[in-house]
DNA sequence: AATTAATTACGTATATTTACTTAATATTTT
DNA sequence: AAAATATTAAGTAAATATACGTAATTAATT
């Protein structure tokens, strides 16, 4: 019999870690060496102790999954990343693929998806899980609606700071920028992302998890 | 040894309801008679099984965990229902009891409690997690800060349309009361929840799972 | 070196939200 | 029946947001 593949688990529930944990022992093949809570403490571990492969949550709170996981890729470049998550978001796959994860899956896979996204990773493939798959080339053949336009950072910024209640007058002070810039921002994000008002962006910007 | 105990859960993820049922199942004193997706599904279920214990998840799209519950604990008063939340929210959990369920479990709880939760339940019990009561405990405490004041179901159906990016105006022409009446409820919401504006209403909303 | 994209900022105009008050009617609870 | 709460609606004012146009400066890319 062949080695055990030894995996890492990240995600902030107990219940879901200890879950995906009964659910992976199951098989015999595969070992959770450990689990995670936070980003950081996904990093240490694995800096530590080396698993072949890491399931993250992306959706993690009080921390970023996103920088942890190029932090990962960069540094232990044999550790392959799979990502999970609840809202399967074309742009956040894309962007989480750009740092480096091997695989994506929604939490809409089955348990025998999850062992096989582990050995397609493995064998050194990308795995996305099929409803994302199908995402992906929807995006393709949809050309009519042309793909939702990308925020550049300080529009990032100024959507998380108008989610979070901020009045253009109290982000200019904020950031130190004048109030008609946050303006300017303002309305060319809105423009952009073709939202009418910050009720809406706020549940976009959410959603997106960028707050 | 005595009967296993029947257990239903109810989950819009796949991954979610297996990782569940695979817990579940290690402690051999329970049964996973079945899962289901909606609320609706839930009930259905319920009424043909009848299932001693019910896991639901509150947070279910497209279809309403607190209806169902209230359905299932009416119709079928053997029937225990546990909540199982992301958002630990006071209010959320208190309108859940209200509704007739025995139990209610943050994502934080541990296997143990998971099992614990179902034990005391079958002894007719309500069954809390530890830092659910906690919370319980500090809103108690806190004196000074008044509980929130809970939203009528007329200013829920009000926030809900806020947050999907409606202003006051279609709002209006969408439930037929005037453009004012609208707007008194909106700064009523506002005032009640202490919150400044649209775009923290759209986010809290968003956690209180109103949308 | 030239082009493109991002960030910065202002002008003008209109629409919407927020703040606070008052109050009639309807519904629910005591 | 009385009291409390919910829903309805309007008045007045100030603050903010949205719509669109223009444009200079800086940073990144070709």
């Amino acid at each position: 019999m062949t080695e055990e593949i030894k995996v890492l688990i990240v995600d902030d529930h107990q219940l879901i870690r200890e879950a995906w944990t009964a659910i992976l022992q199951m098989t015999n093949r595969i070992k959770v060496i450990g689990t995670a809570e936070t980003a950081d403490e996904a990093y240490e571990v694995c800096s530590i102790y080396r698993p072949e492969v890491v399931l993250m949550d992306i959706n993690l709170k009080n921390s970023n999954g996103f920088d942890a996981t190029e932090k990962i890729c960069n540094s232990l470049p044999k550790t392959r990343v799979i990502g999970l998550s609840l809202h399967d978001d074309i742009a956040l796959v894309k962007k989480f693929l750009s740092k480096g994860a091997k695989g994506y899956l929604s939490k809409n896979t089955s348990r025998e998806e999850l062992v096989a996204a582990i050995d397609a990773v493995m064998n050194d493939k990308i795995y996305l899980a099929a409803d994302i798959k199908e995402k992906f080339i929807n995006q393709i053949i949809d050309t009519d609606k042309p793909a939702e336009k990308e925020l550049t950072n300080k529009e990032i910024e100024i959507v998380t700071l108008i989610s979070q209640g901020f009045t253009s007058k109290e982000i200019a002070e904020k950031i130190f920028i004048s109030v008609r810039t946050v303006e300017t921002h303002r309305h060319n994000i809105l423009k952009k992302l073709n939202i009418p008002n910050a009720a809406l962006l706020s549940s976009w910007a959410k959603d997106k998890g960028y707050i």
